[in-house]
RNA sequence: GCGCCCAUAGCUCAAUGGAUAGAGCACUAGUCUUCGGAACUAGGGAUGAAGGUUCGAUUCCUCCUGGGCGUACCA
C-alpha cells in the first residue's frame, strides 16, 4: 500500500502522540471522511484502542487531540483538529496546502515527476486485448482492450517500465473448425482473397450450427488443427490468409480506438517453442500420462492438458510457453493478465505451474479477471453469432452525437469535417468510458442506451466540462493563473468543495494502480466535473473580484481532466 | 454434483469495518438579459431473506433463495 506524504505524516504524529499517552496501536487508519463537516482526514484509532483498554473513546480521542495539537501548532499543512462522533479525530488541511497541491498539478512536469517516483523503474508486462482471429472485433474484447490499455497507461505514469503484449488468438482448434467450414461451405469457386471478416464469422457460426447435428465435424476439425500444427501446406495456406484478413480489421479498430500495443506475439508465435517447453516440464517431473494425453495435476484443481491425445497442443501449452518466454526475455517484476473471468481456472493452473517451474515474477502474477458482457437475458456467444460488432456500436453512437451536435450552438461555427471529427471523439469517448467507469471485476450488462449515453455520468460529460473550462480561459483577459499569489480570505462552499477534491488526484491514480481498476479514476473525474459544473452554475468567473482565484480553479480542473482523460485513453475535445 | 463469483432506488452503477448509503438514466417541477443548456437547481425512491461476529456491518462468517462462470482434449 503506497501512502501519500500527508498520510505518512499523520500516521507518525498519531503514533508519537499515542506513545506519549502510553498506548500502542497495531494499525492506524487514516481516511477521508465522507462528509465535509468531518474535515479532510480522520482517524478512528481511539475507538479501537478504547475498546481494548476499556476506557472511554471520547476521552481517549480528546487526549489524543491535545497531544496532536502540540504538533499542529507549528505545522504548514494541518490547520486544526477536532474530536467528533463516537471518538473520531478529524484533521483539517490549510488552504495554503490545498493551493500548493493544485499548483503542482498545473505545473505538469512537477506533477509527472512526483508520480514517476512511485514505480521505482520496476518492470511489468500486461497481456490485454487478445482478440481472436477470424472473428470481427466484438464488444467483448473491447473491455479487455480498454481496461488493459488504461492499466498500462496508469502504471507507466507511475514510473513503471511497461510492456503491453497482445496475445492474439491466432492458433487452436477454432482454425480446424474454420478450415472445415471453408472447405465444406465456403464454395470452391470462391477465392480466399475475396473473403471478408464477416464471411469468416458466418462460416464459424455455421460450423457450430451444423456440429450440433453432426458429431463427426468436431473430430474433423481437430484433425485439421493437428494437420495445421504439423505444417500441412493446405491448412497453412488457409490459416495465413485468415490471419491476414483479421489483422487488417484489428489495425483499423485500434486506430479508431487510439490504442497501441507494444508487441503482438500471438499464440502462433509460441508454436515452435512448445516442444522444448514440454521437455523441460517433463524433466521437472510434473507431467502425468492420462488417457493418451499428457497432463499436469494439481492438489486443489482439476488437471490441465499439456498435450492432447492426438499430439496437438492446447492453449494451456501455449500460455505456459508465453509465461516462460516473457520471464526469460523481459524479466518482469509483475505480470498482469487482463482476461475475462471465465478463464479464472485456466490462469490459476498456469500460475501454479509457473511457480513450480520457477518462472514467477518477483511481485507475482495478477489476473485482472474482468466480468463478462451480458445481455439482460444471458451471455453473448460468438458460436451462435449472437454478437454485437464494435463498428455497429460506434455507428449508432455517432448518429446520436450528430443529432446533439445539430442542435448545439457551438458546433454551428464548425466546418463539416471538424464536426464529424468531434462527433467521432464523442462517440468513442462514450463507449470507452462505459467500459472503464465500472469495476472491472463485475459483469457488465450491455445496454444500448447506456453505452451511448452522452450526458450525466459519461465520457462526453467529462469532455464537455473540459471544453467549457477552455472556453472560459479563452475569454478572460488574465492569462497567467497557474499559481496564485494572494490566497483569498474567504472562499465559498462550491470553491471549497472543488479545491478539496482536486488535491486527491494523485492518491486516486495510485489507488487505481493498486486495485487494477481504472474505474477509480473514472469515478473521480466525474466527481471533479460535477463539482466544477456546480461551482460554474452558481458563480460567475470573469470580471469578478475573485477572478484570479476562480481562474486558478478552472485551470486546475482543466489539468486534472486532461491528465485523467489521457490515462483513460479518452480523447479531449476543445469545442463540442 | 463440486468449485469460484455476484445480488444496493424502476434501470445502470458508487461506497474495500466507521459518522445521515452516494451518482447517472427514467419520472415530476424549475433555471436561457447565458463566462457554453451535452449544463445547473429541487423532489420521490434502495442494502435479496434469516441468523451470527463487532462499540459499529452494504462490507466479515453461516445457512437459504435467485443469477453468472468454470468443471481434460474450445480459447
Amino acid at each position: 500500500m503506497i501512502k501519500t506524504e500527508i498520510v505518512v505524516k499523520l500516521e507518525n504524529w498519531i503514533e508519537k502522540a499515542l506513545d506519549k499517552l502510553g498506548y500502542k496501536s497495531e494499525e492506524i487508519k487514516i481516511e477521508h471522511p465522507n462528509e465535509a463537516q468531518f474535515g479532510d482526514y480522520s482517524t478512528n484509532v481511539a475507538l479501537g484502542l478504547a475498546k481494548s483498554f476499556k476506557t472511554n473513546p471520547n476521552e481517549l480521542a480528546s487526549n489524543l487531540k491535545n497531544e496532536l495539537d502540540l504538533l499542529v501548532d507549528s505545522d504548514e499543512i494541518i490547520e486544526k483538529t477536532e474530536v467528533a462522533g463516537a471518538g473520531f479525530v478529524n484533521f483539517y488541511l490549510k488552504k495554503e496546502y490545498l493551493i500548493k497541491k493544485a499548483e503542482e498539478i498545473n505545473y505538469e512536469t512537477v506533477f509527472r515527476s512526483n508520480l514517476a517516483k512511485v514505480g521505482l523503474g520496476k518492470k511489468m508486462v500486461i497481456d490485454y486485448s487478445a482478440p481472436n482471429i477470424a472473428k470481427p472485433f466484438g464488444i467483448g474484447h473491447l473491455r479487455s482492450t480498454n481496461i488493459g490499455q488504461a492499466i498500462y497507461n496508469i502504471y507507466k505514469i507511475l514510473g513503471w517500465n511497461c510492456i503491453g503484449d497482445n496475445h492474439l488468438g491466432d492458433w487452436g482448434t477454432q482454425f480446424g473448425k474454420l478450415i472445415v467450414a471453408i472447405l465444406k461451405w465456403g464454395g470452391a469457386e470462391k477465392d480466399l482473397d475475396s473473403y471478408t471478416i464477416d464471411d469468416l464469422e458466418k462460416l464459424y457460426v455455421k460450423f457450430h450450427k451444423e456440429a450440433e447435428k453432426d458429431d463427426t465435424l468436431v473430430e474433423e476439425a481437430r484433425e485439421w488443427f493437428s494437420k495445421l500444427e504439423n505444417k500441412d501446406p493446405e491448412a497453412r495456406k488457409i490459416w495465413e490468409k485468415v490471419v491476414e484478413i483479421s489483422l487488417e480489421e484489428f489495425r483499423r479498430v485500434y486506430e479508431l480506438l487510439n490504442v497501441s500495443i507494444d508487441v503482438a506475439n500471438g499464440e502462433s508465435f509460441y508454436v515452435d517453442k512448445t516442444d522444448d517447453l514440454i521437455k523441460i516440464i517433463e524433466k521437472k517431473g510434473l507431467i502425468v500420462d492420462s488417457q493418451g494425453a499428457k497432463i499436469i495435476e494439481f492438489e486443489n484443481m482439476p488437471p490441465a492438458i499439456l498435450v492432447k491425445s492426438n499430439g496437438a497442443t492446447t492453449y494451456f501449452t501455449r500460455d505456459m510457453a508465453t509465461v516462460k518466454y516473457r520471464f526469460d526475455n523481459w524479466k518482469p517484476d509483475l505480470a498482469i493478465y487482463e482476461v475475462g473471468v471465465d478463464q479464472l481456472l485456466h490462469f490459476s493452473q498456469v500460475f501454479e505451474t509457473a511457480k513450480k517451474m520457477g518462472w514467477e515474477p518477483k511481485e507475482g502474477f495478477v489476473h485482472v479477471a474482468h466480468g463478462l458482457l451480458r445481455w439482460k437475458g444471458g451471455k453473448f456467444s460468438t458460436r451462435k453469432g449472437d454478437t454485437i460488432h464494435l463498428s455497429d456500436v460506434i455507428d449508432q453512437a455517432m448518429d446520436r452525437a450528430r443529432e446533439l451536435a445539430r442542435i448545439s450552438k457551438i458546433s454551428k461555427e464548425m466546418t463539416n469535417d471538424e464536426k464529424e471529427e468531434m462527433v467521432k471523439k464523442v462517440a468513442i469517448g462514450a463507449i470507452k468510458f462505459n467500459d472503464l467507469a465500472q469495476d472491472p471485476k463485475k459483469d457488465i450488462i450491455f445496454d444500448w442506451d447506456k453505452v451511448m449515453n452522452l450526458s450525466g455520468d459519461s465520457g462526453p460529460y467529462l469532455q464537455y466540462t473540459y471544453a467549457r473550462c477552455l472556453s472560459v480561459l479563452d475569454k478572460t483577459k488574465i492569462k497567467e493563473t497557474k499559481n496564485i499569489i494572494n490566497i483569498p480570505e474567504k472562499i465559498n462552499l462550491e470553491e471549497e468543495a472543488l479545491i478539496k477534491e482536486l488535491y486527491k488526484f494523485e492518491e486516486k491514480i495510485i489507488e487505481a494502480a493498486e486495485r487494477f481498476s481504472p474505474a477509480v479514476i473514472a469515478e473521480y473525474l466525474l466527481g471533479v466535473a460535477r463539482l466544477f459544473n456546480e461551482f460554474y452554475g452558481k458563480h460567475r468567473i470573469i470580471d469578478q473580484k475573485e477572478e484570479v482565484f476562480r481562474l486558478f480553479l478552472v485551470r486546475t480542473t482543466v489539468s486534472v481532466l486532461a491528465f485523467g482523460l489521457e490515462l483513460l485513453g479518452i480523447e479531449k475535445i476543445e469545442k463540442m
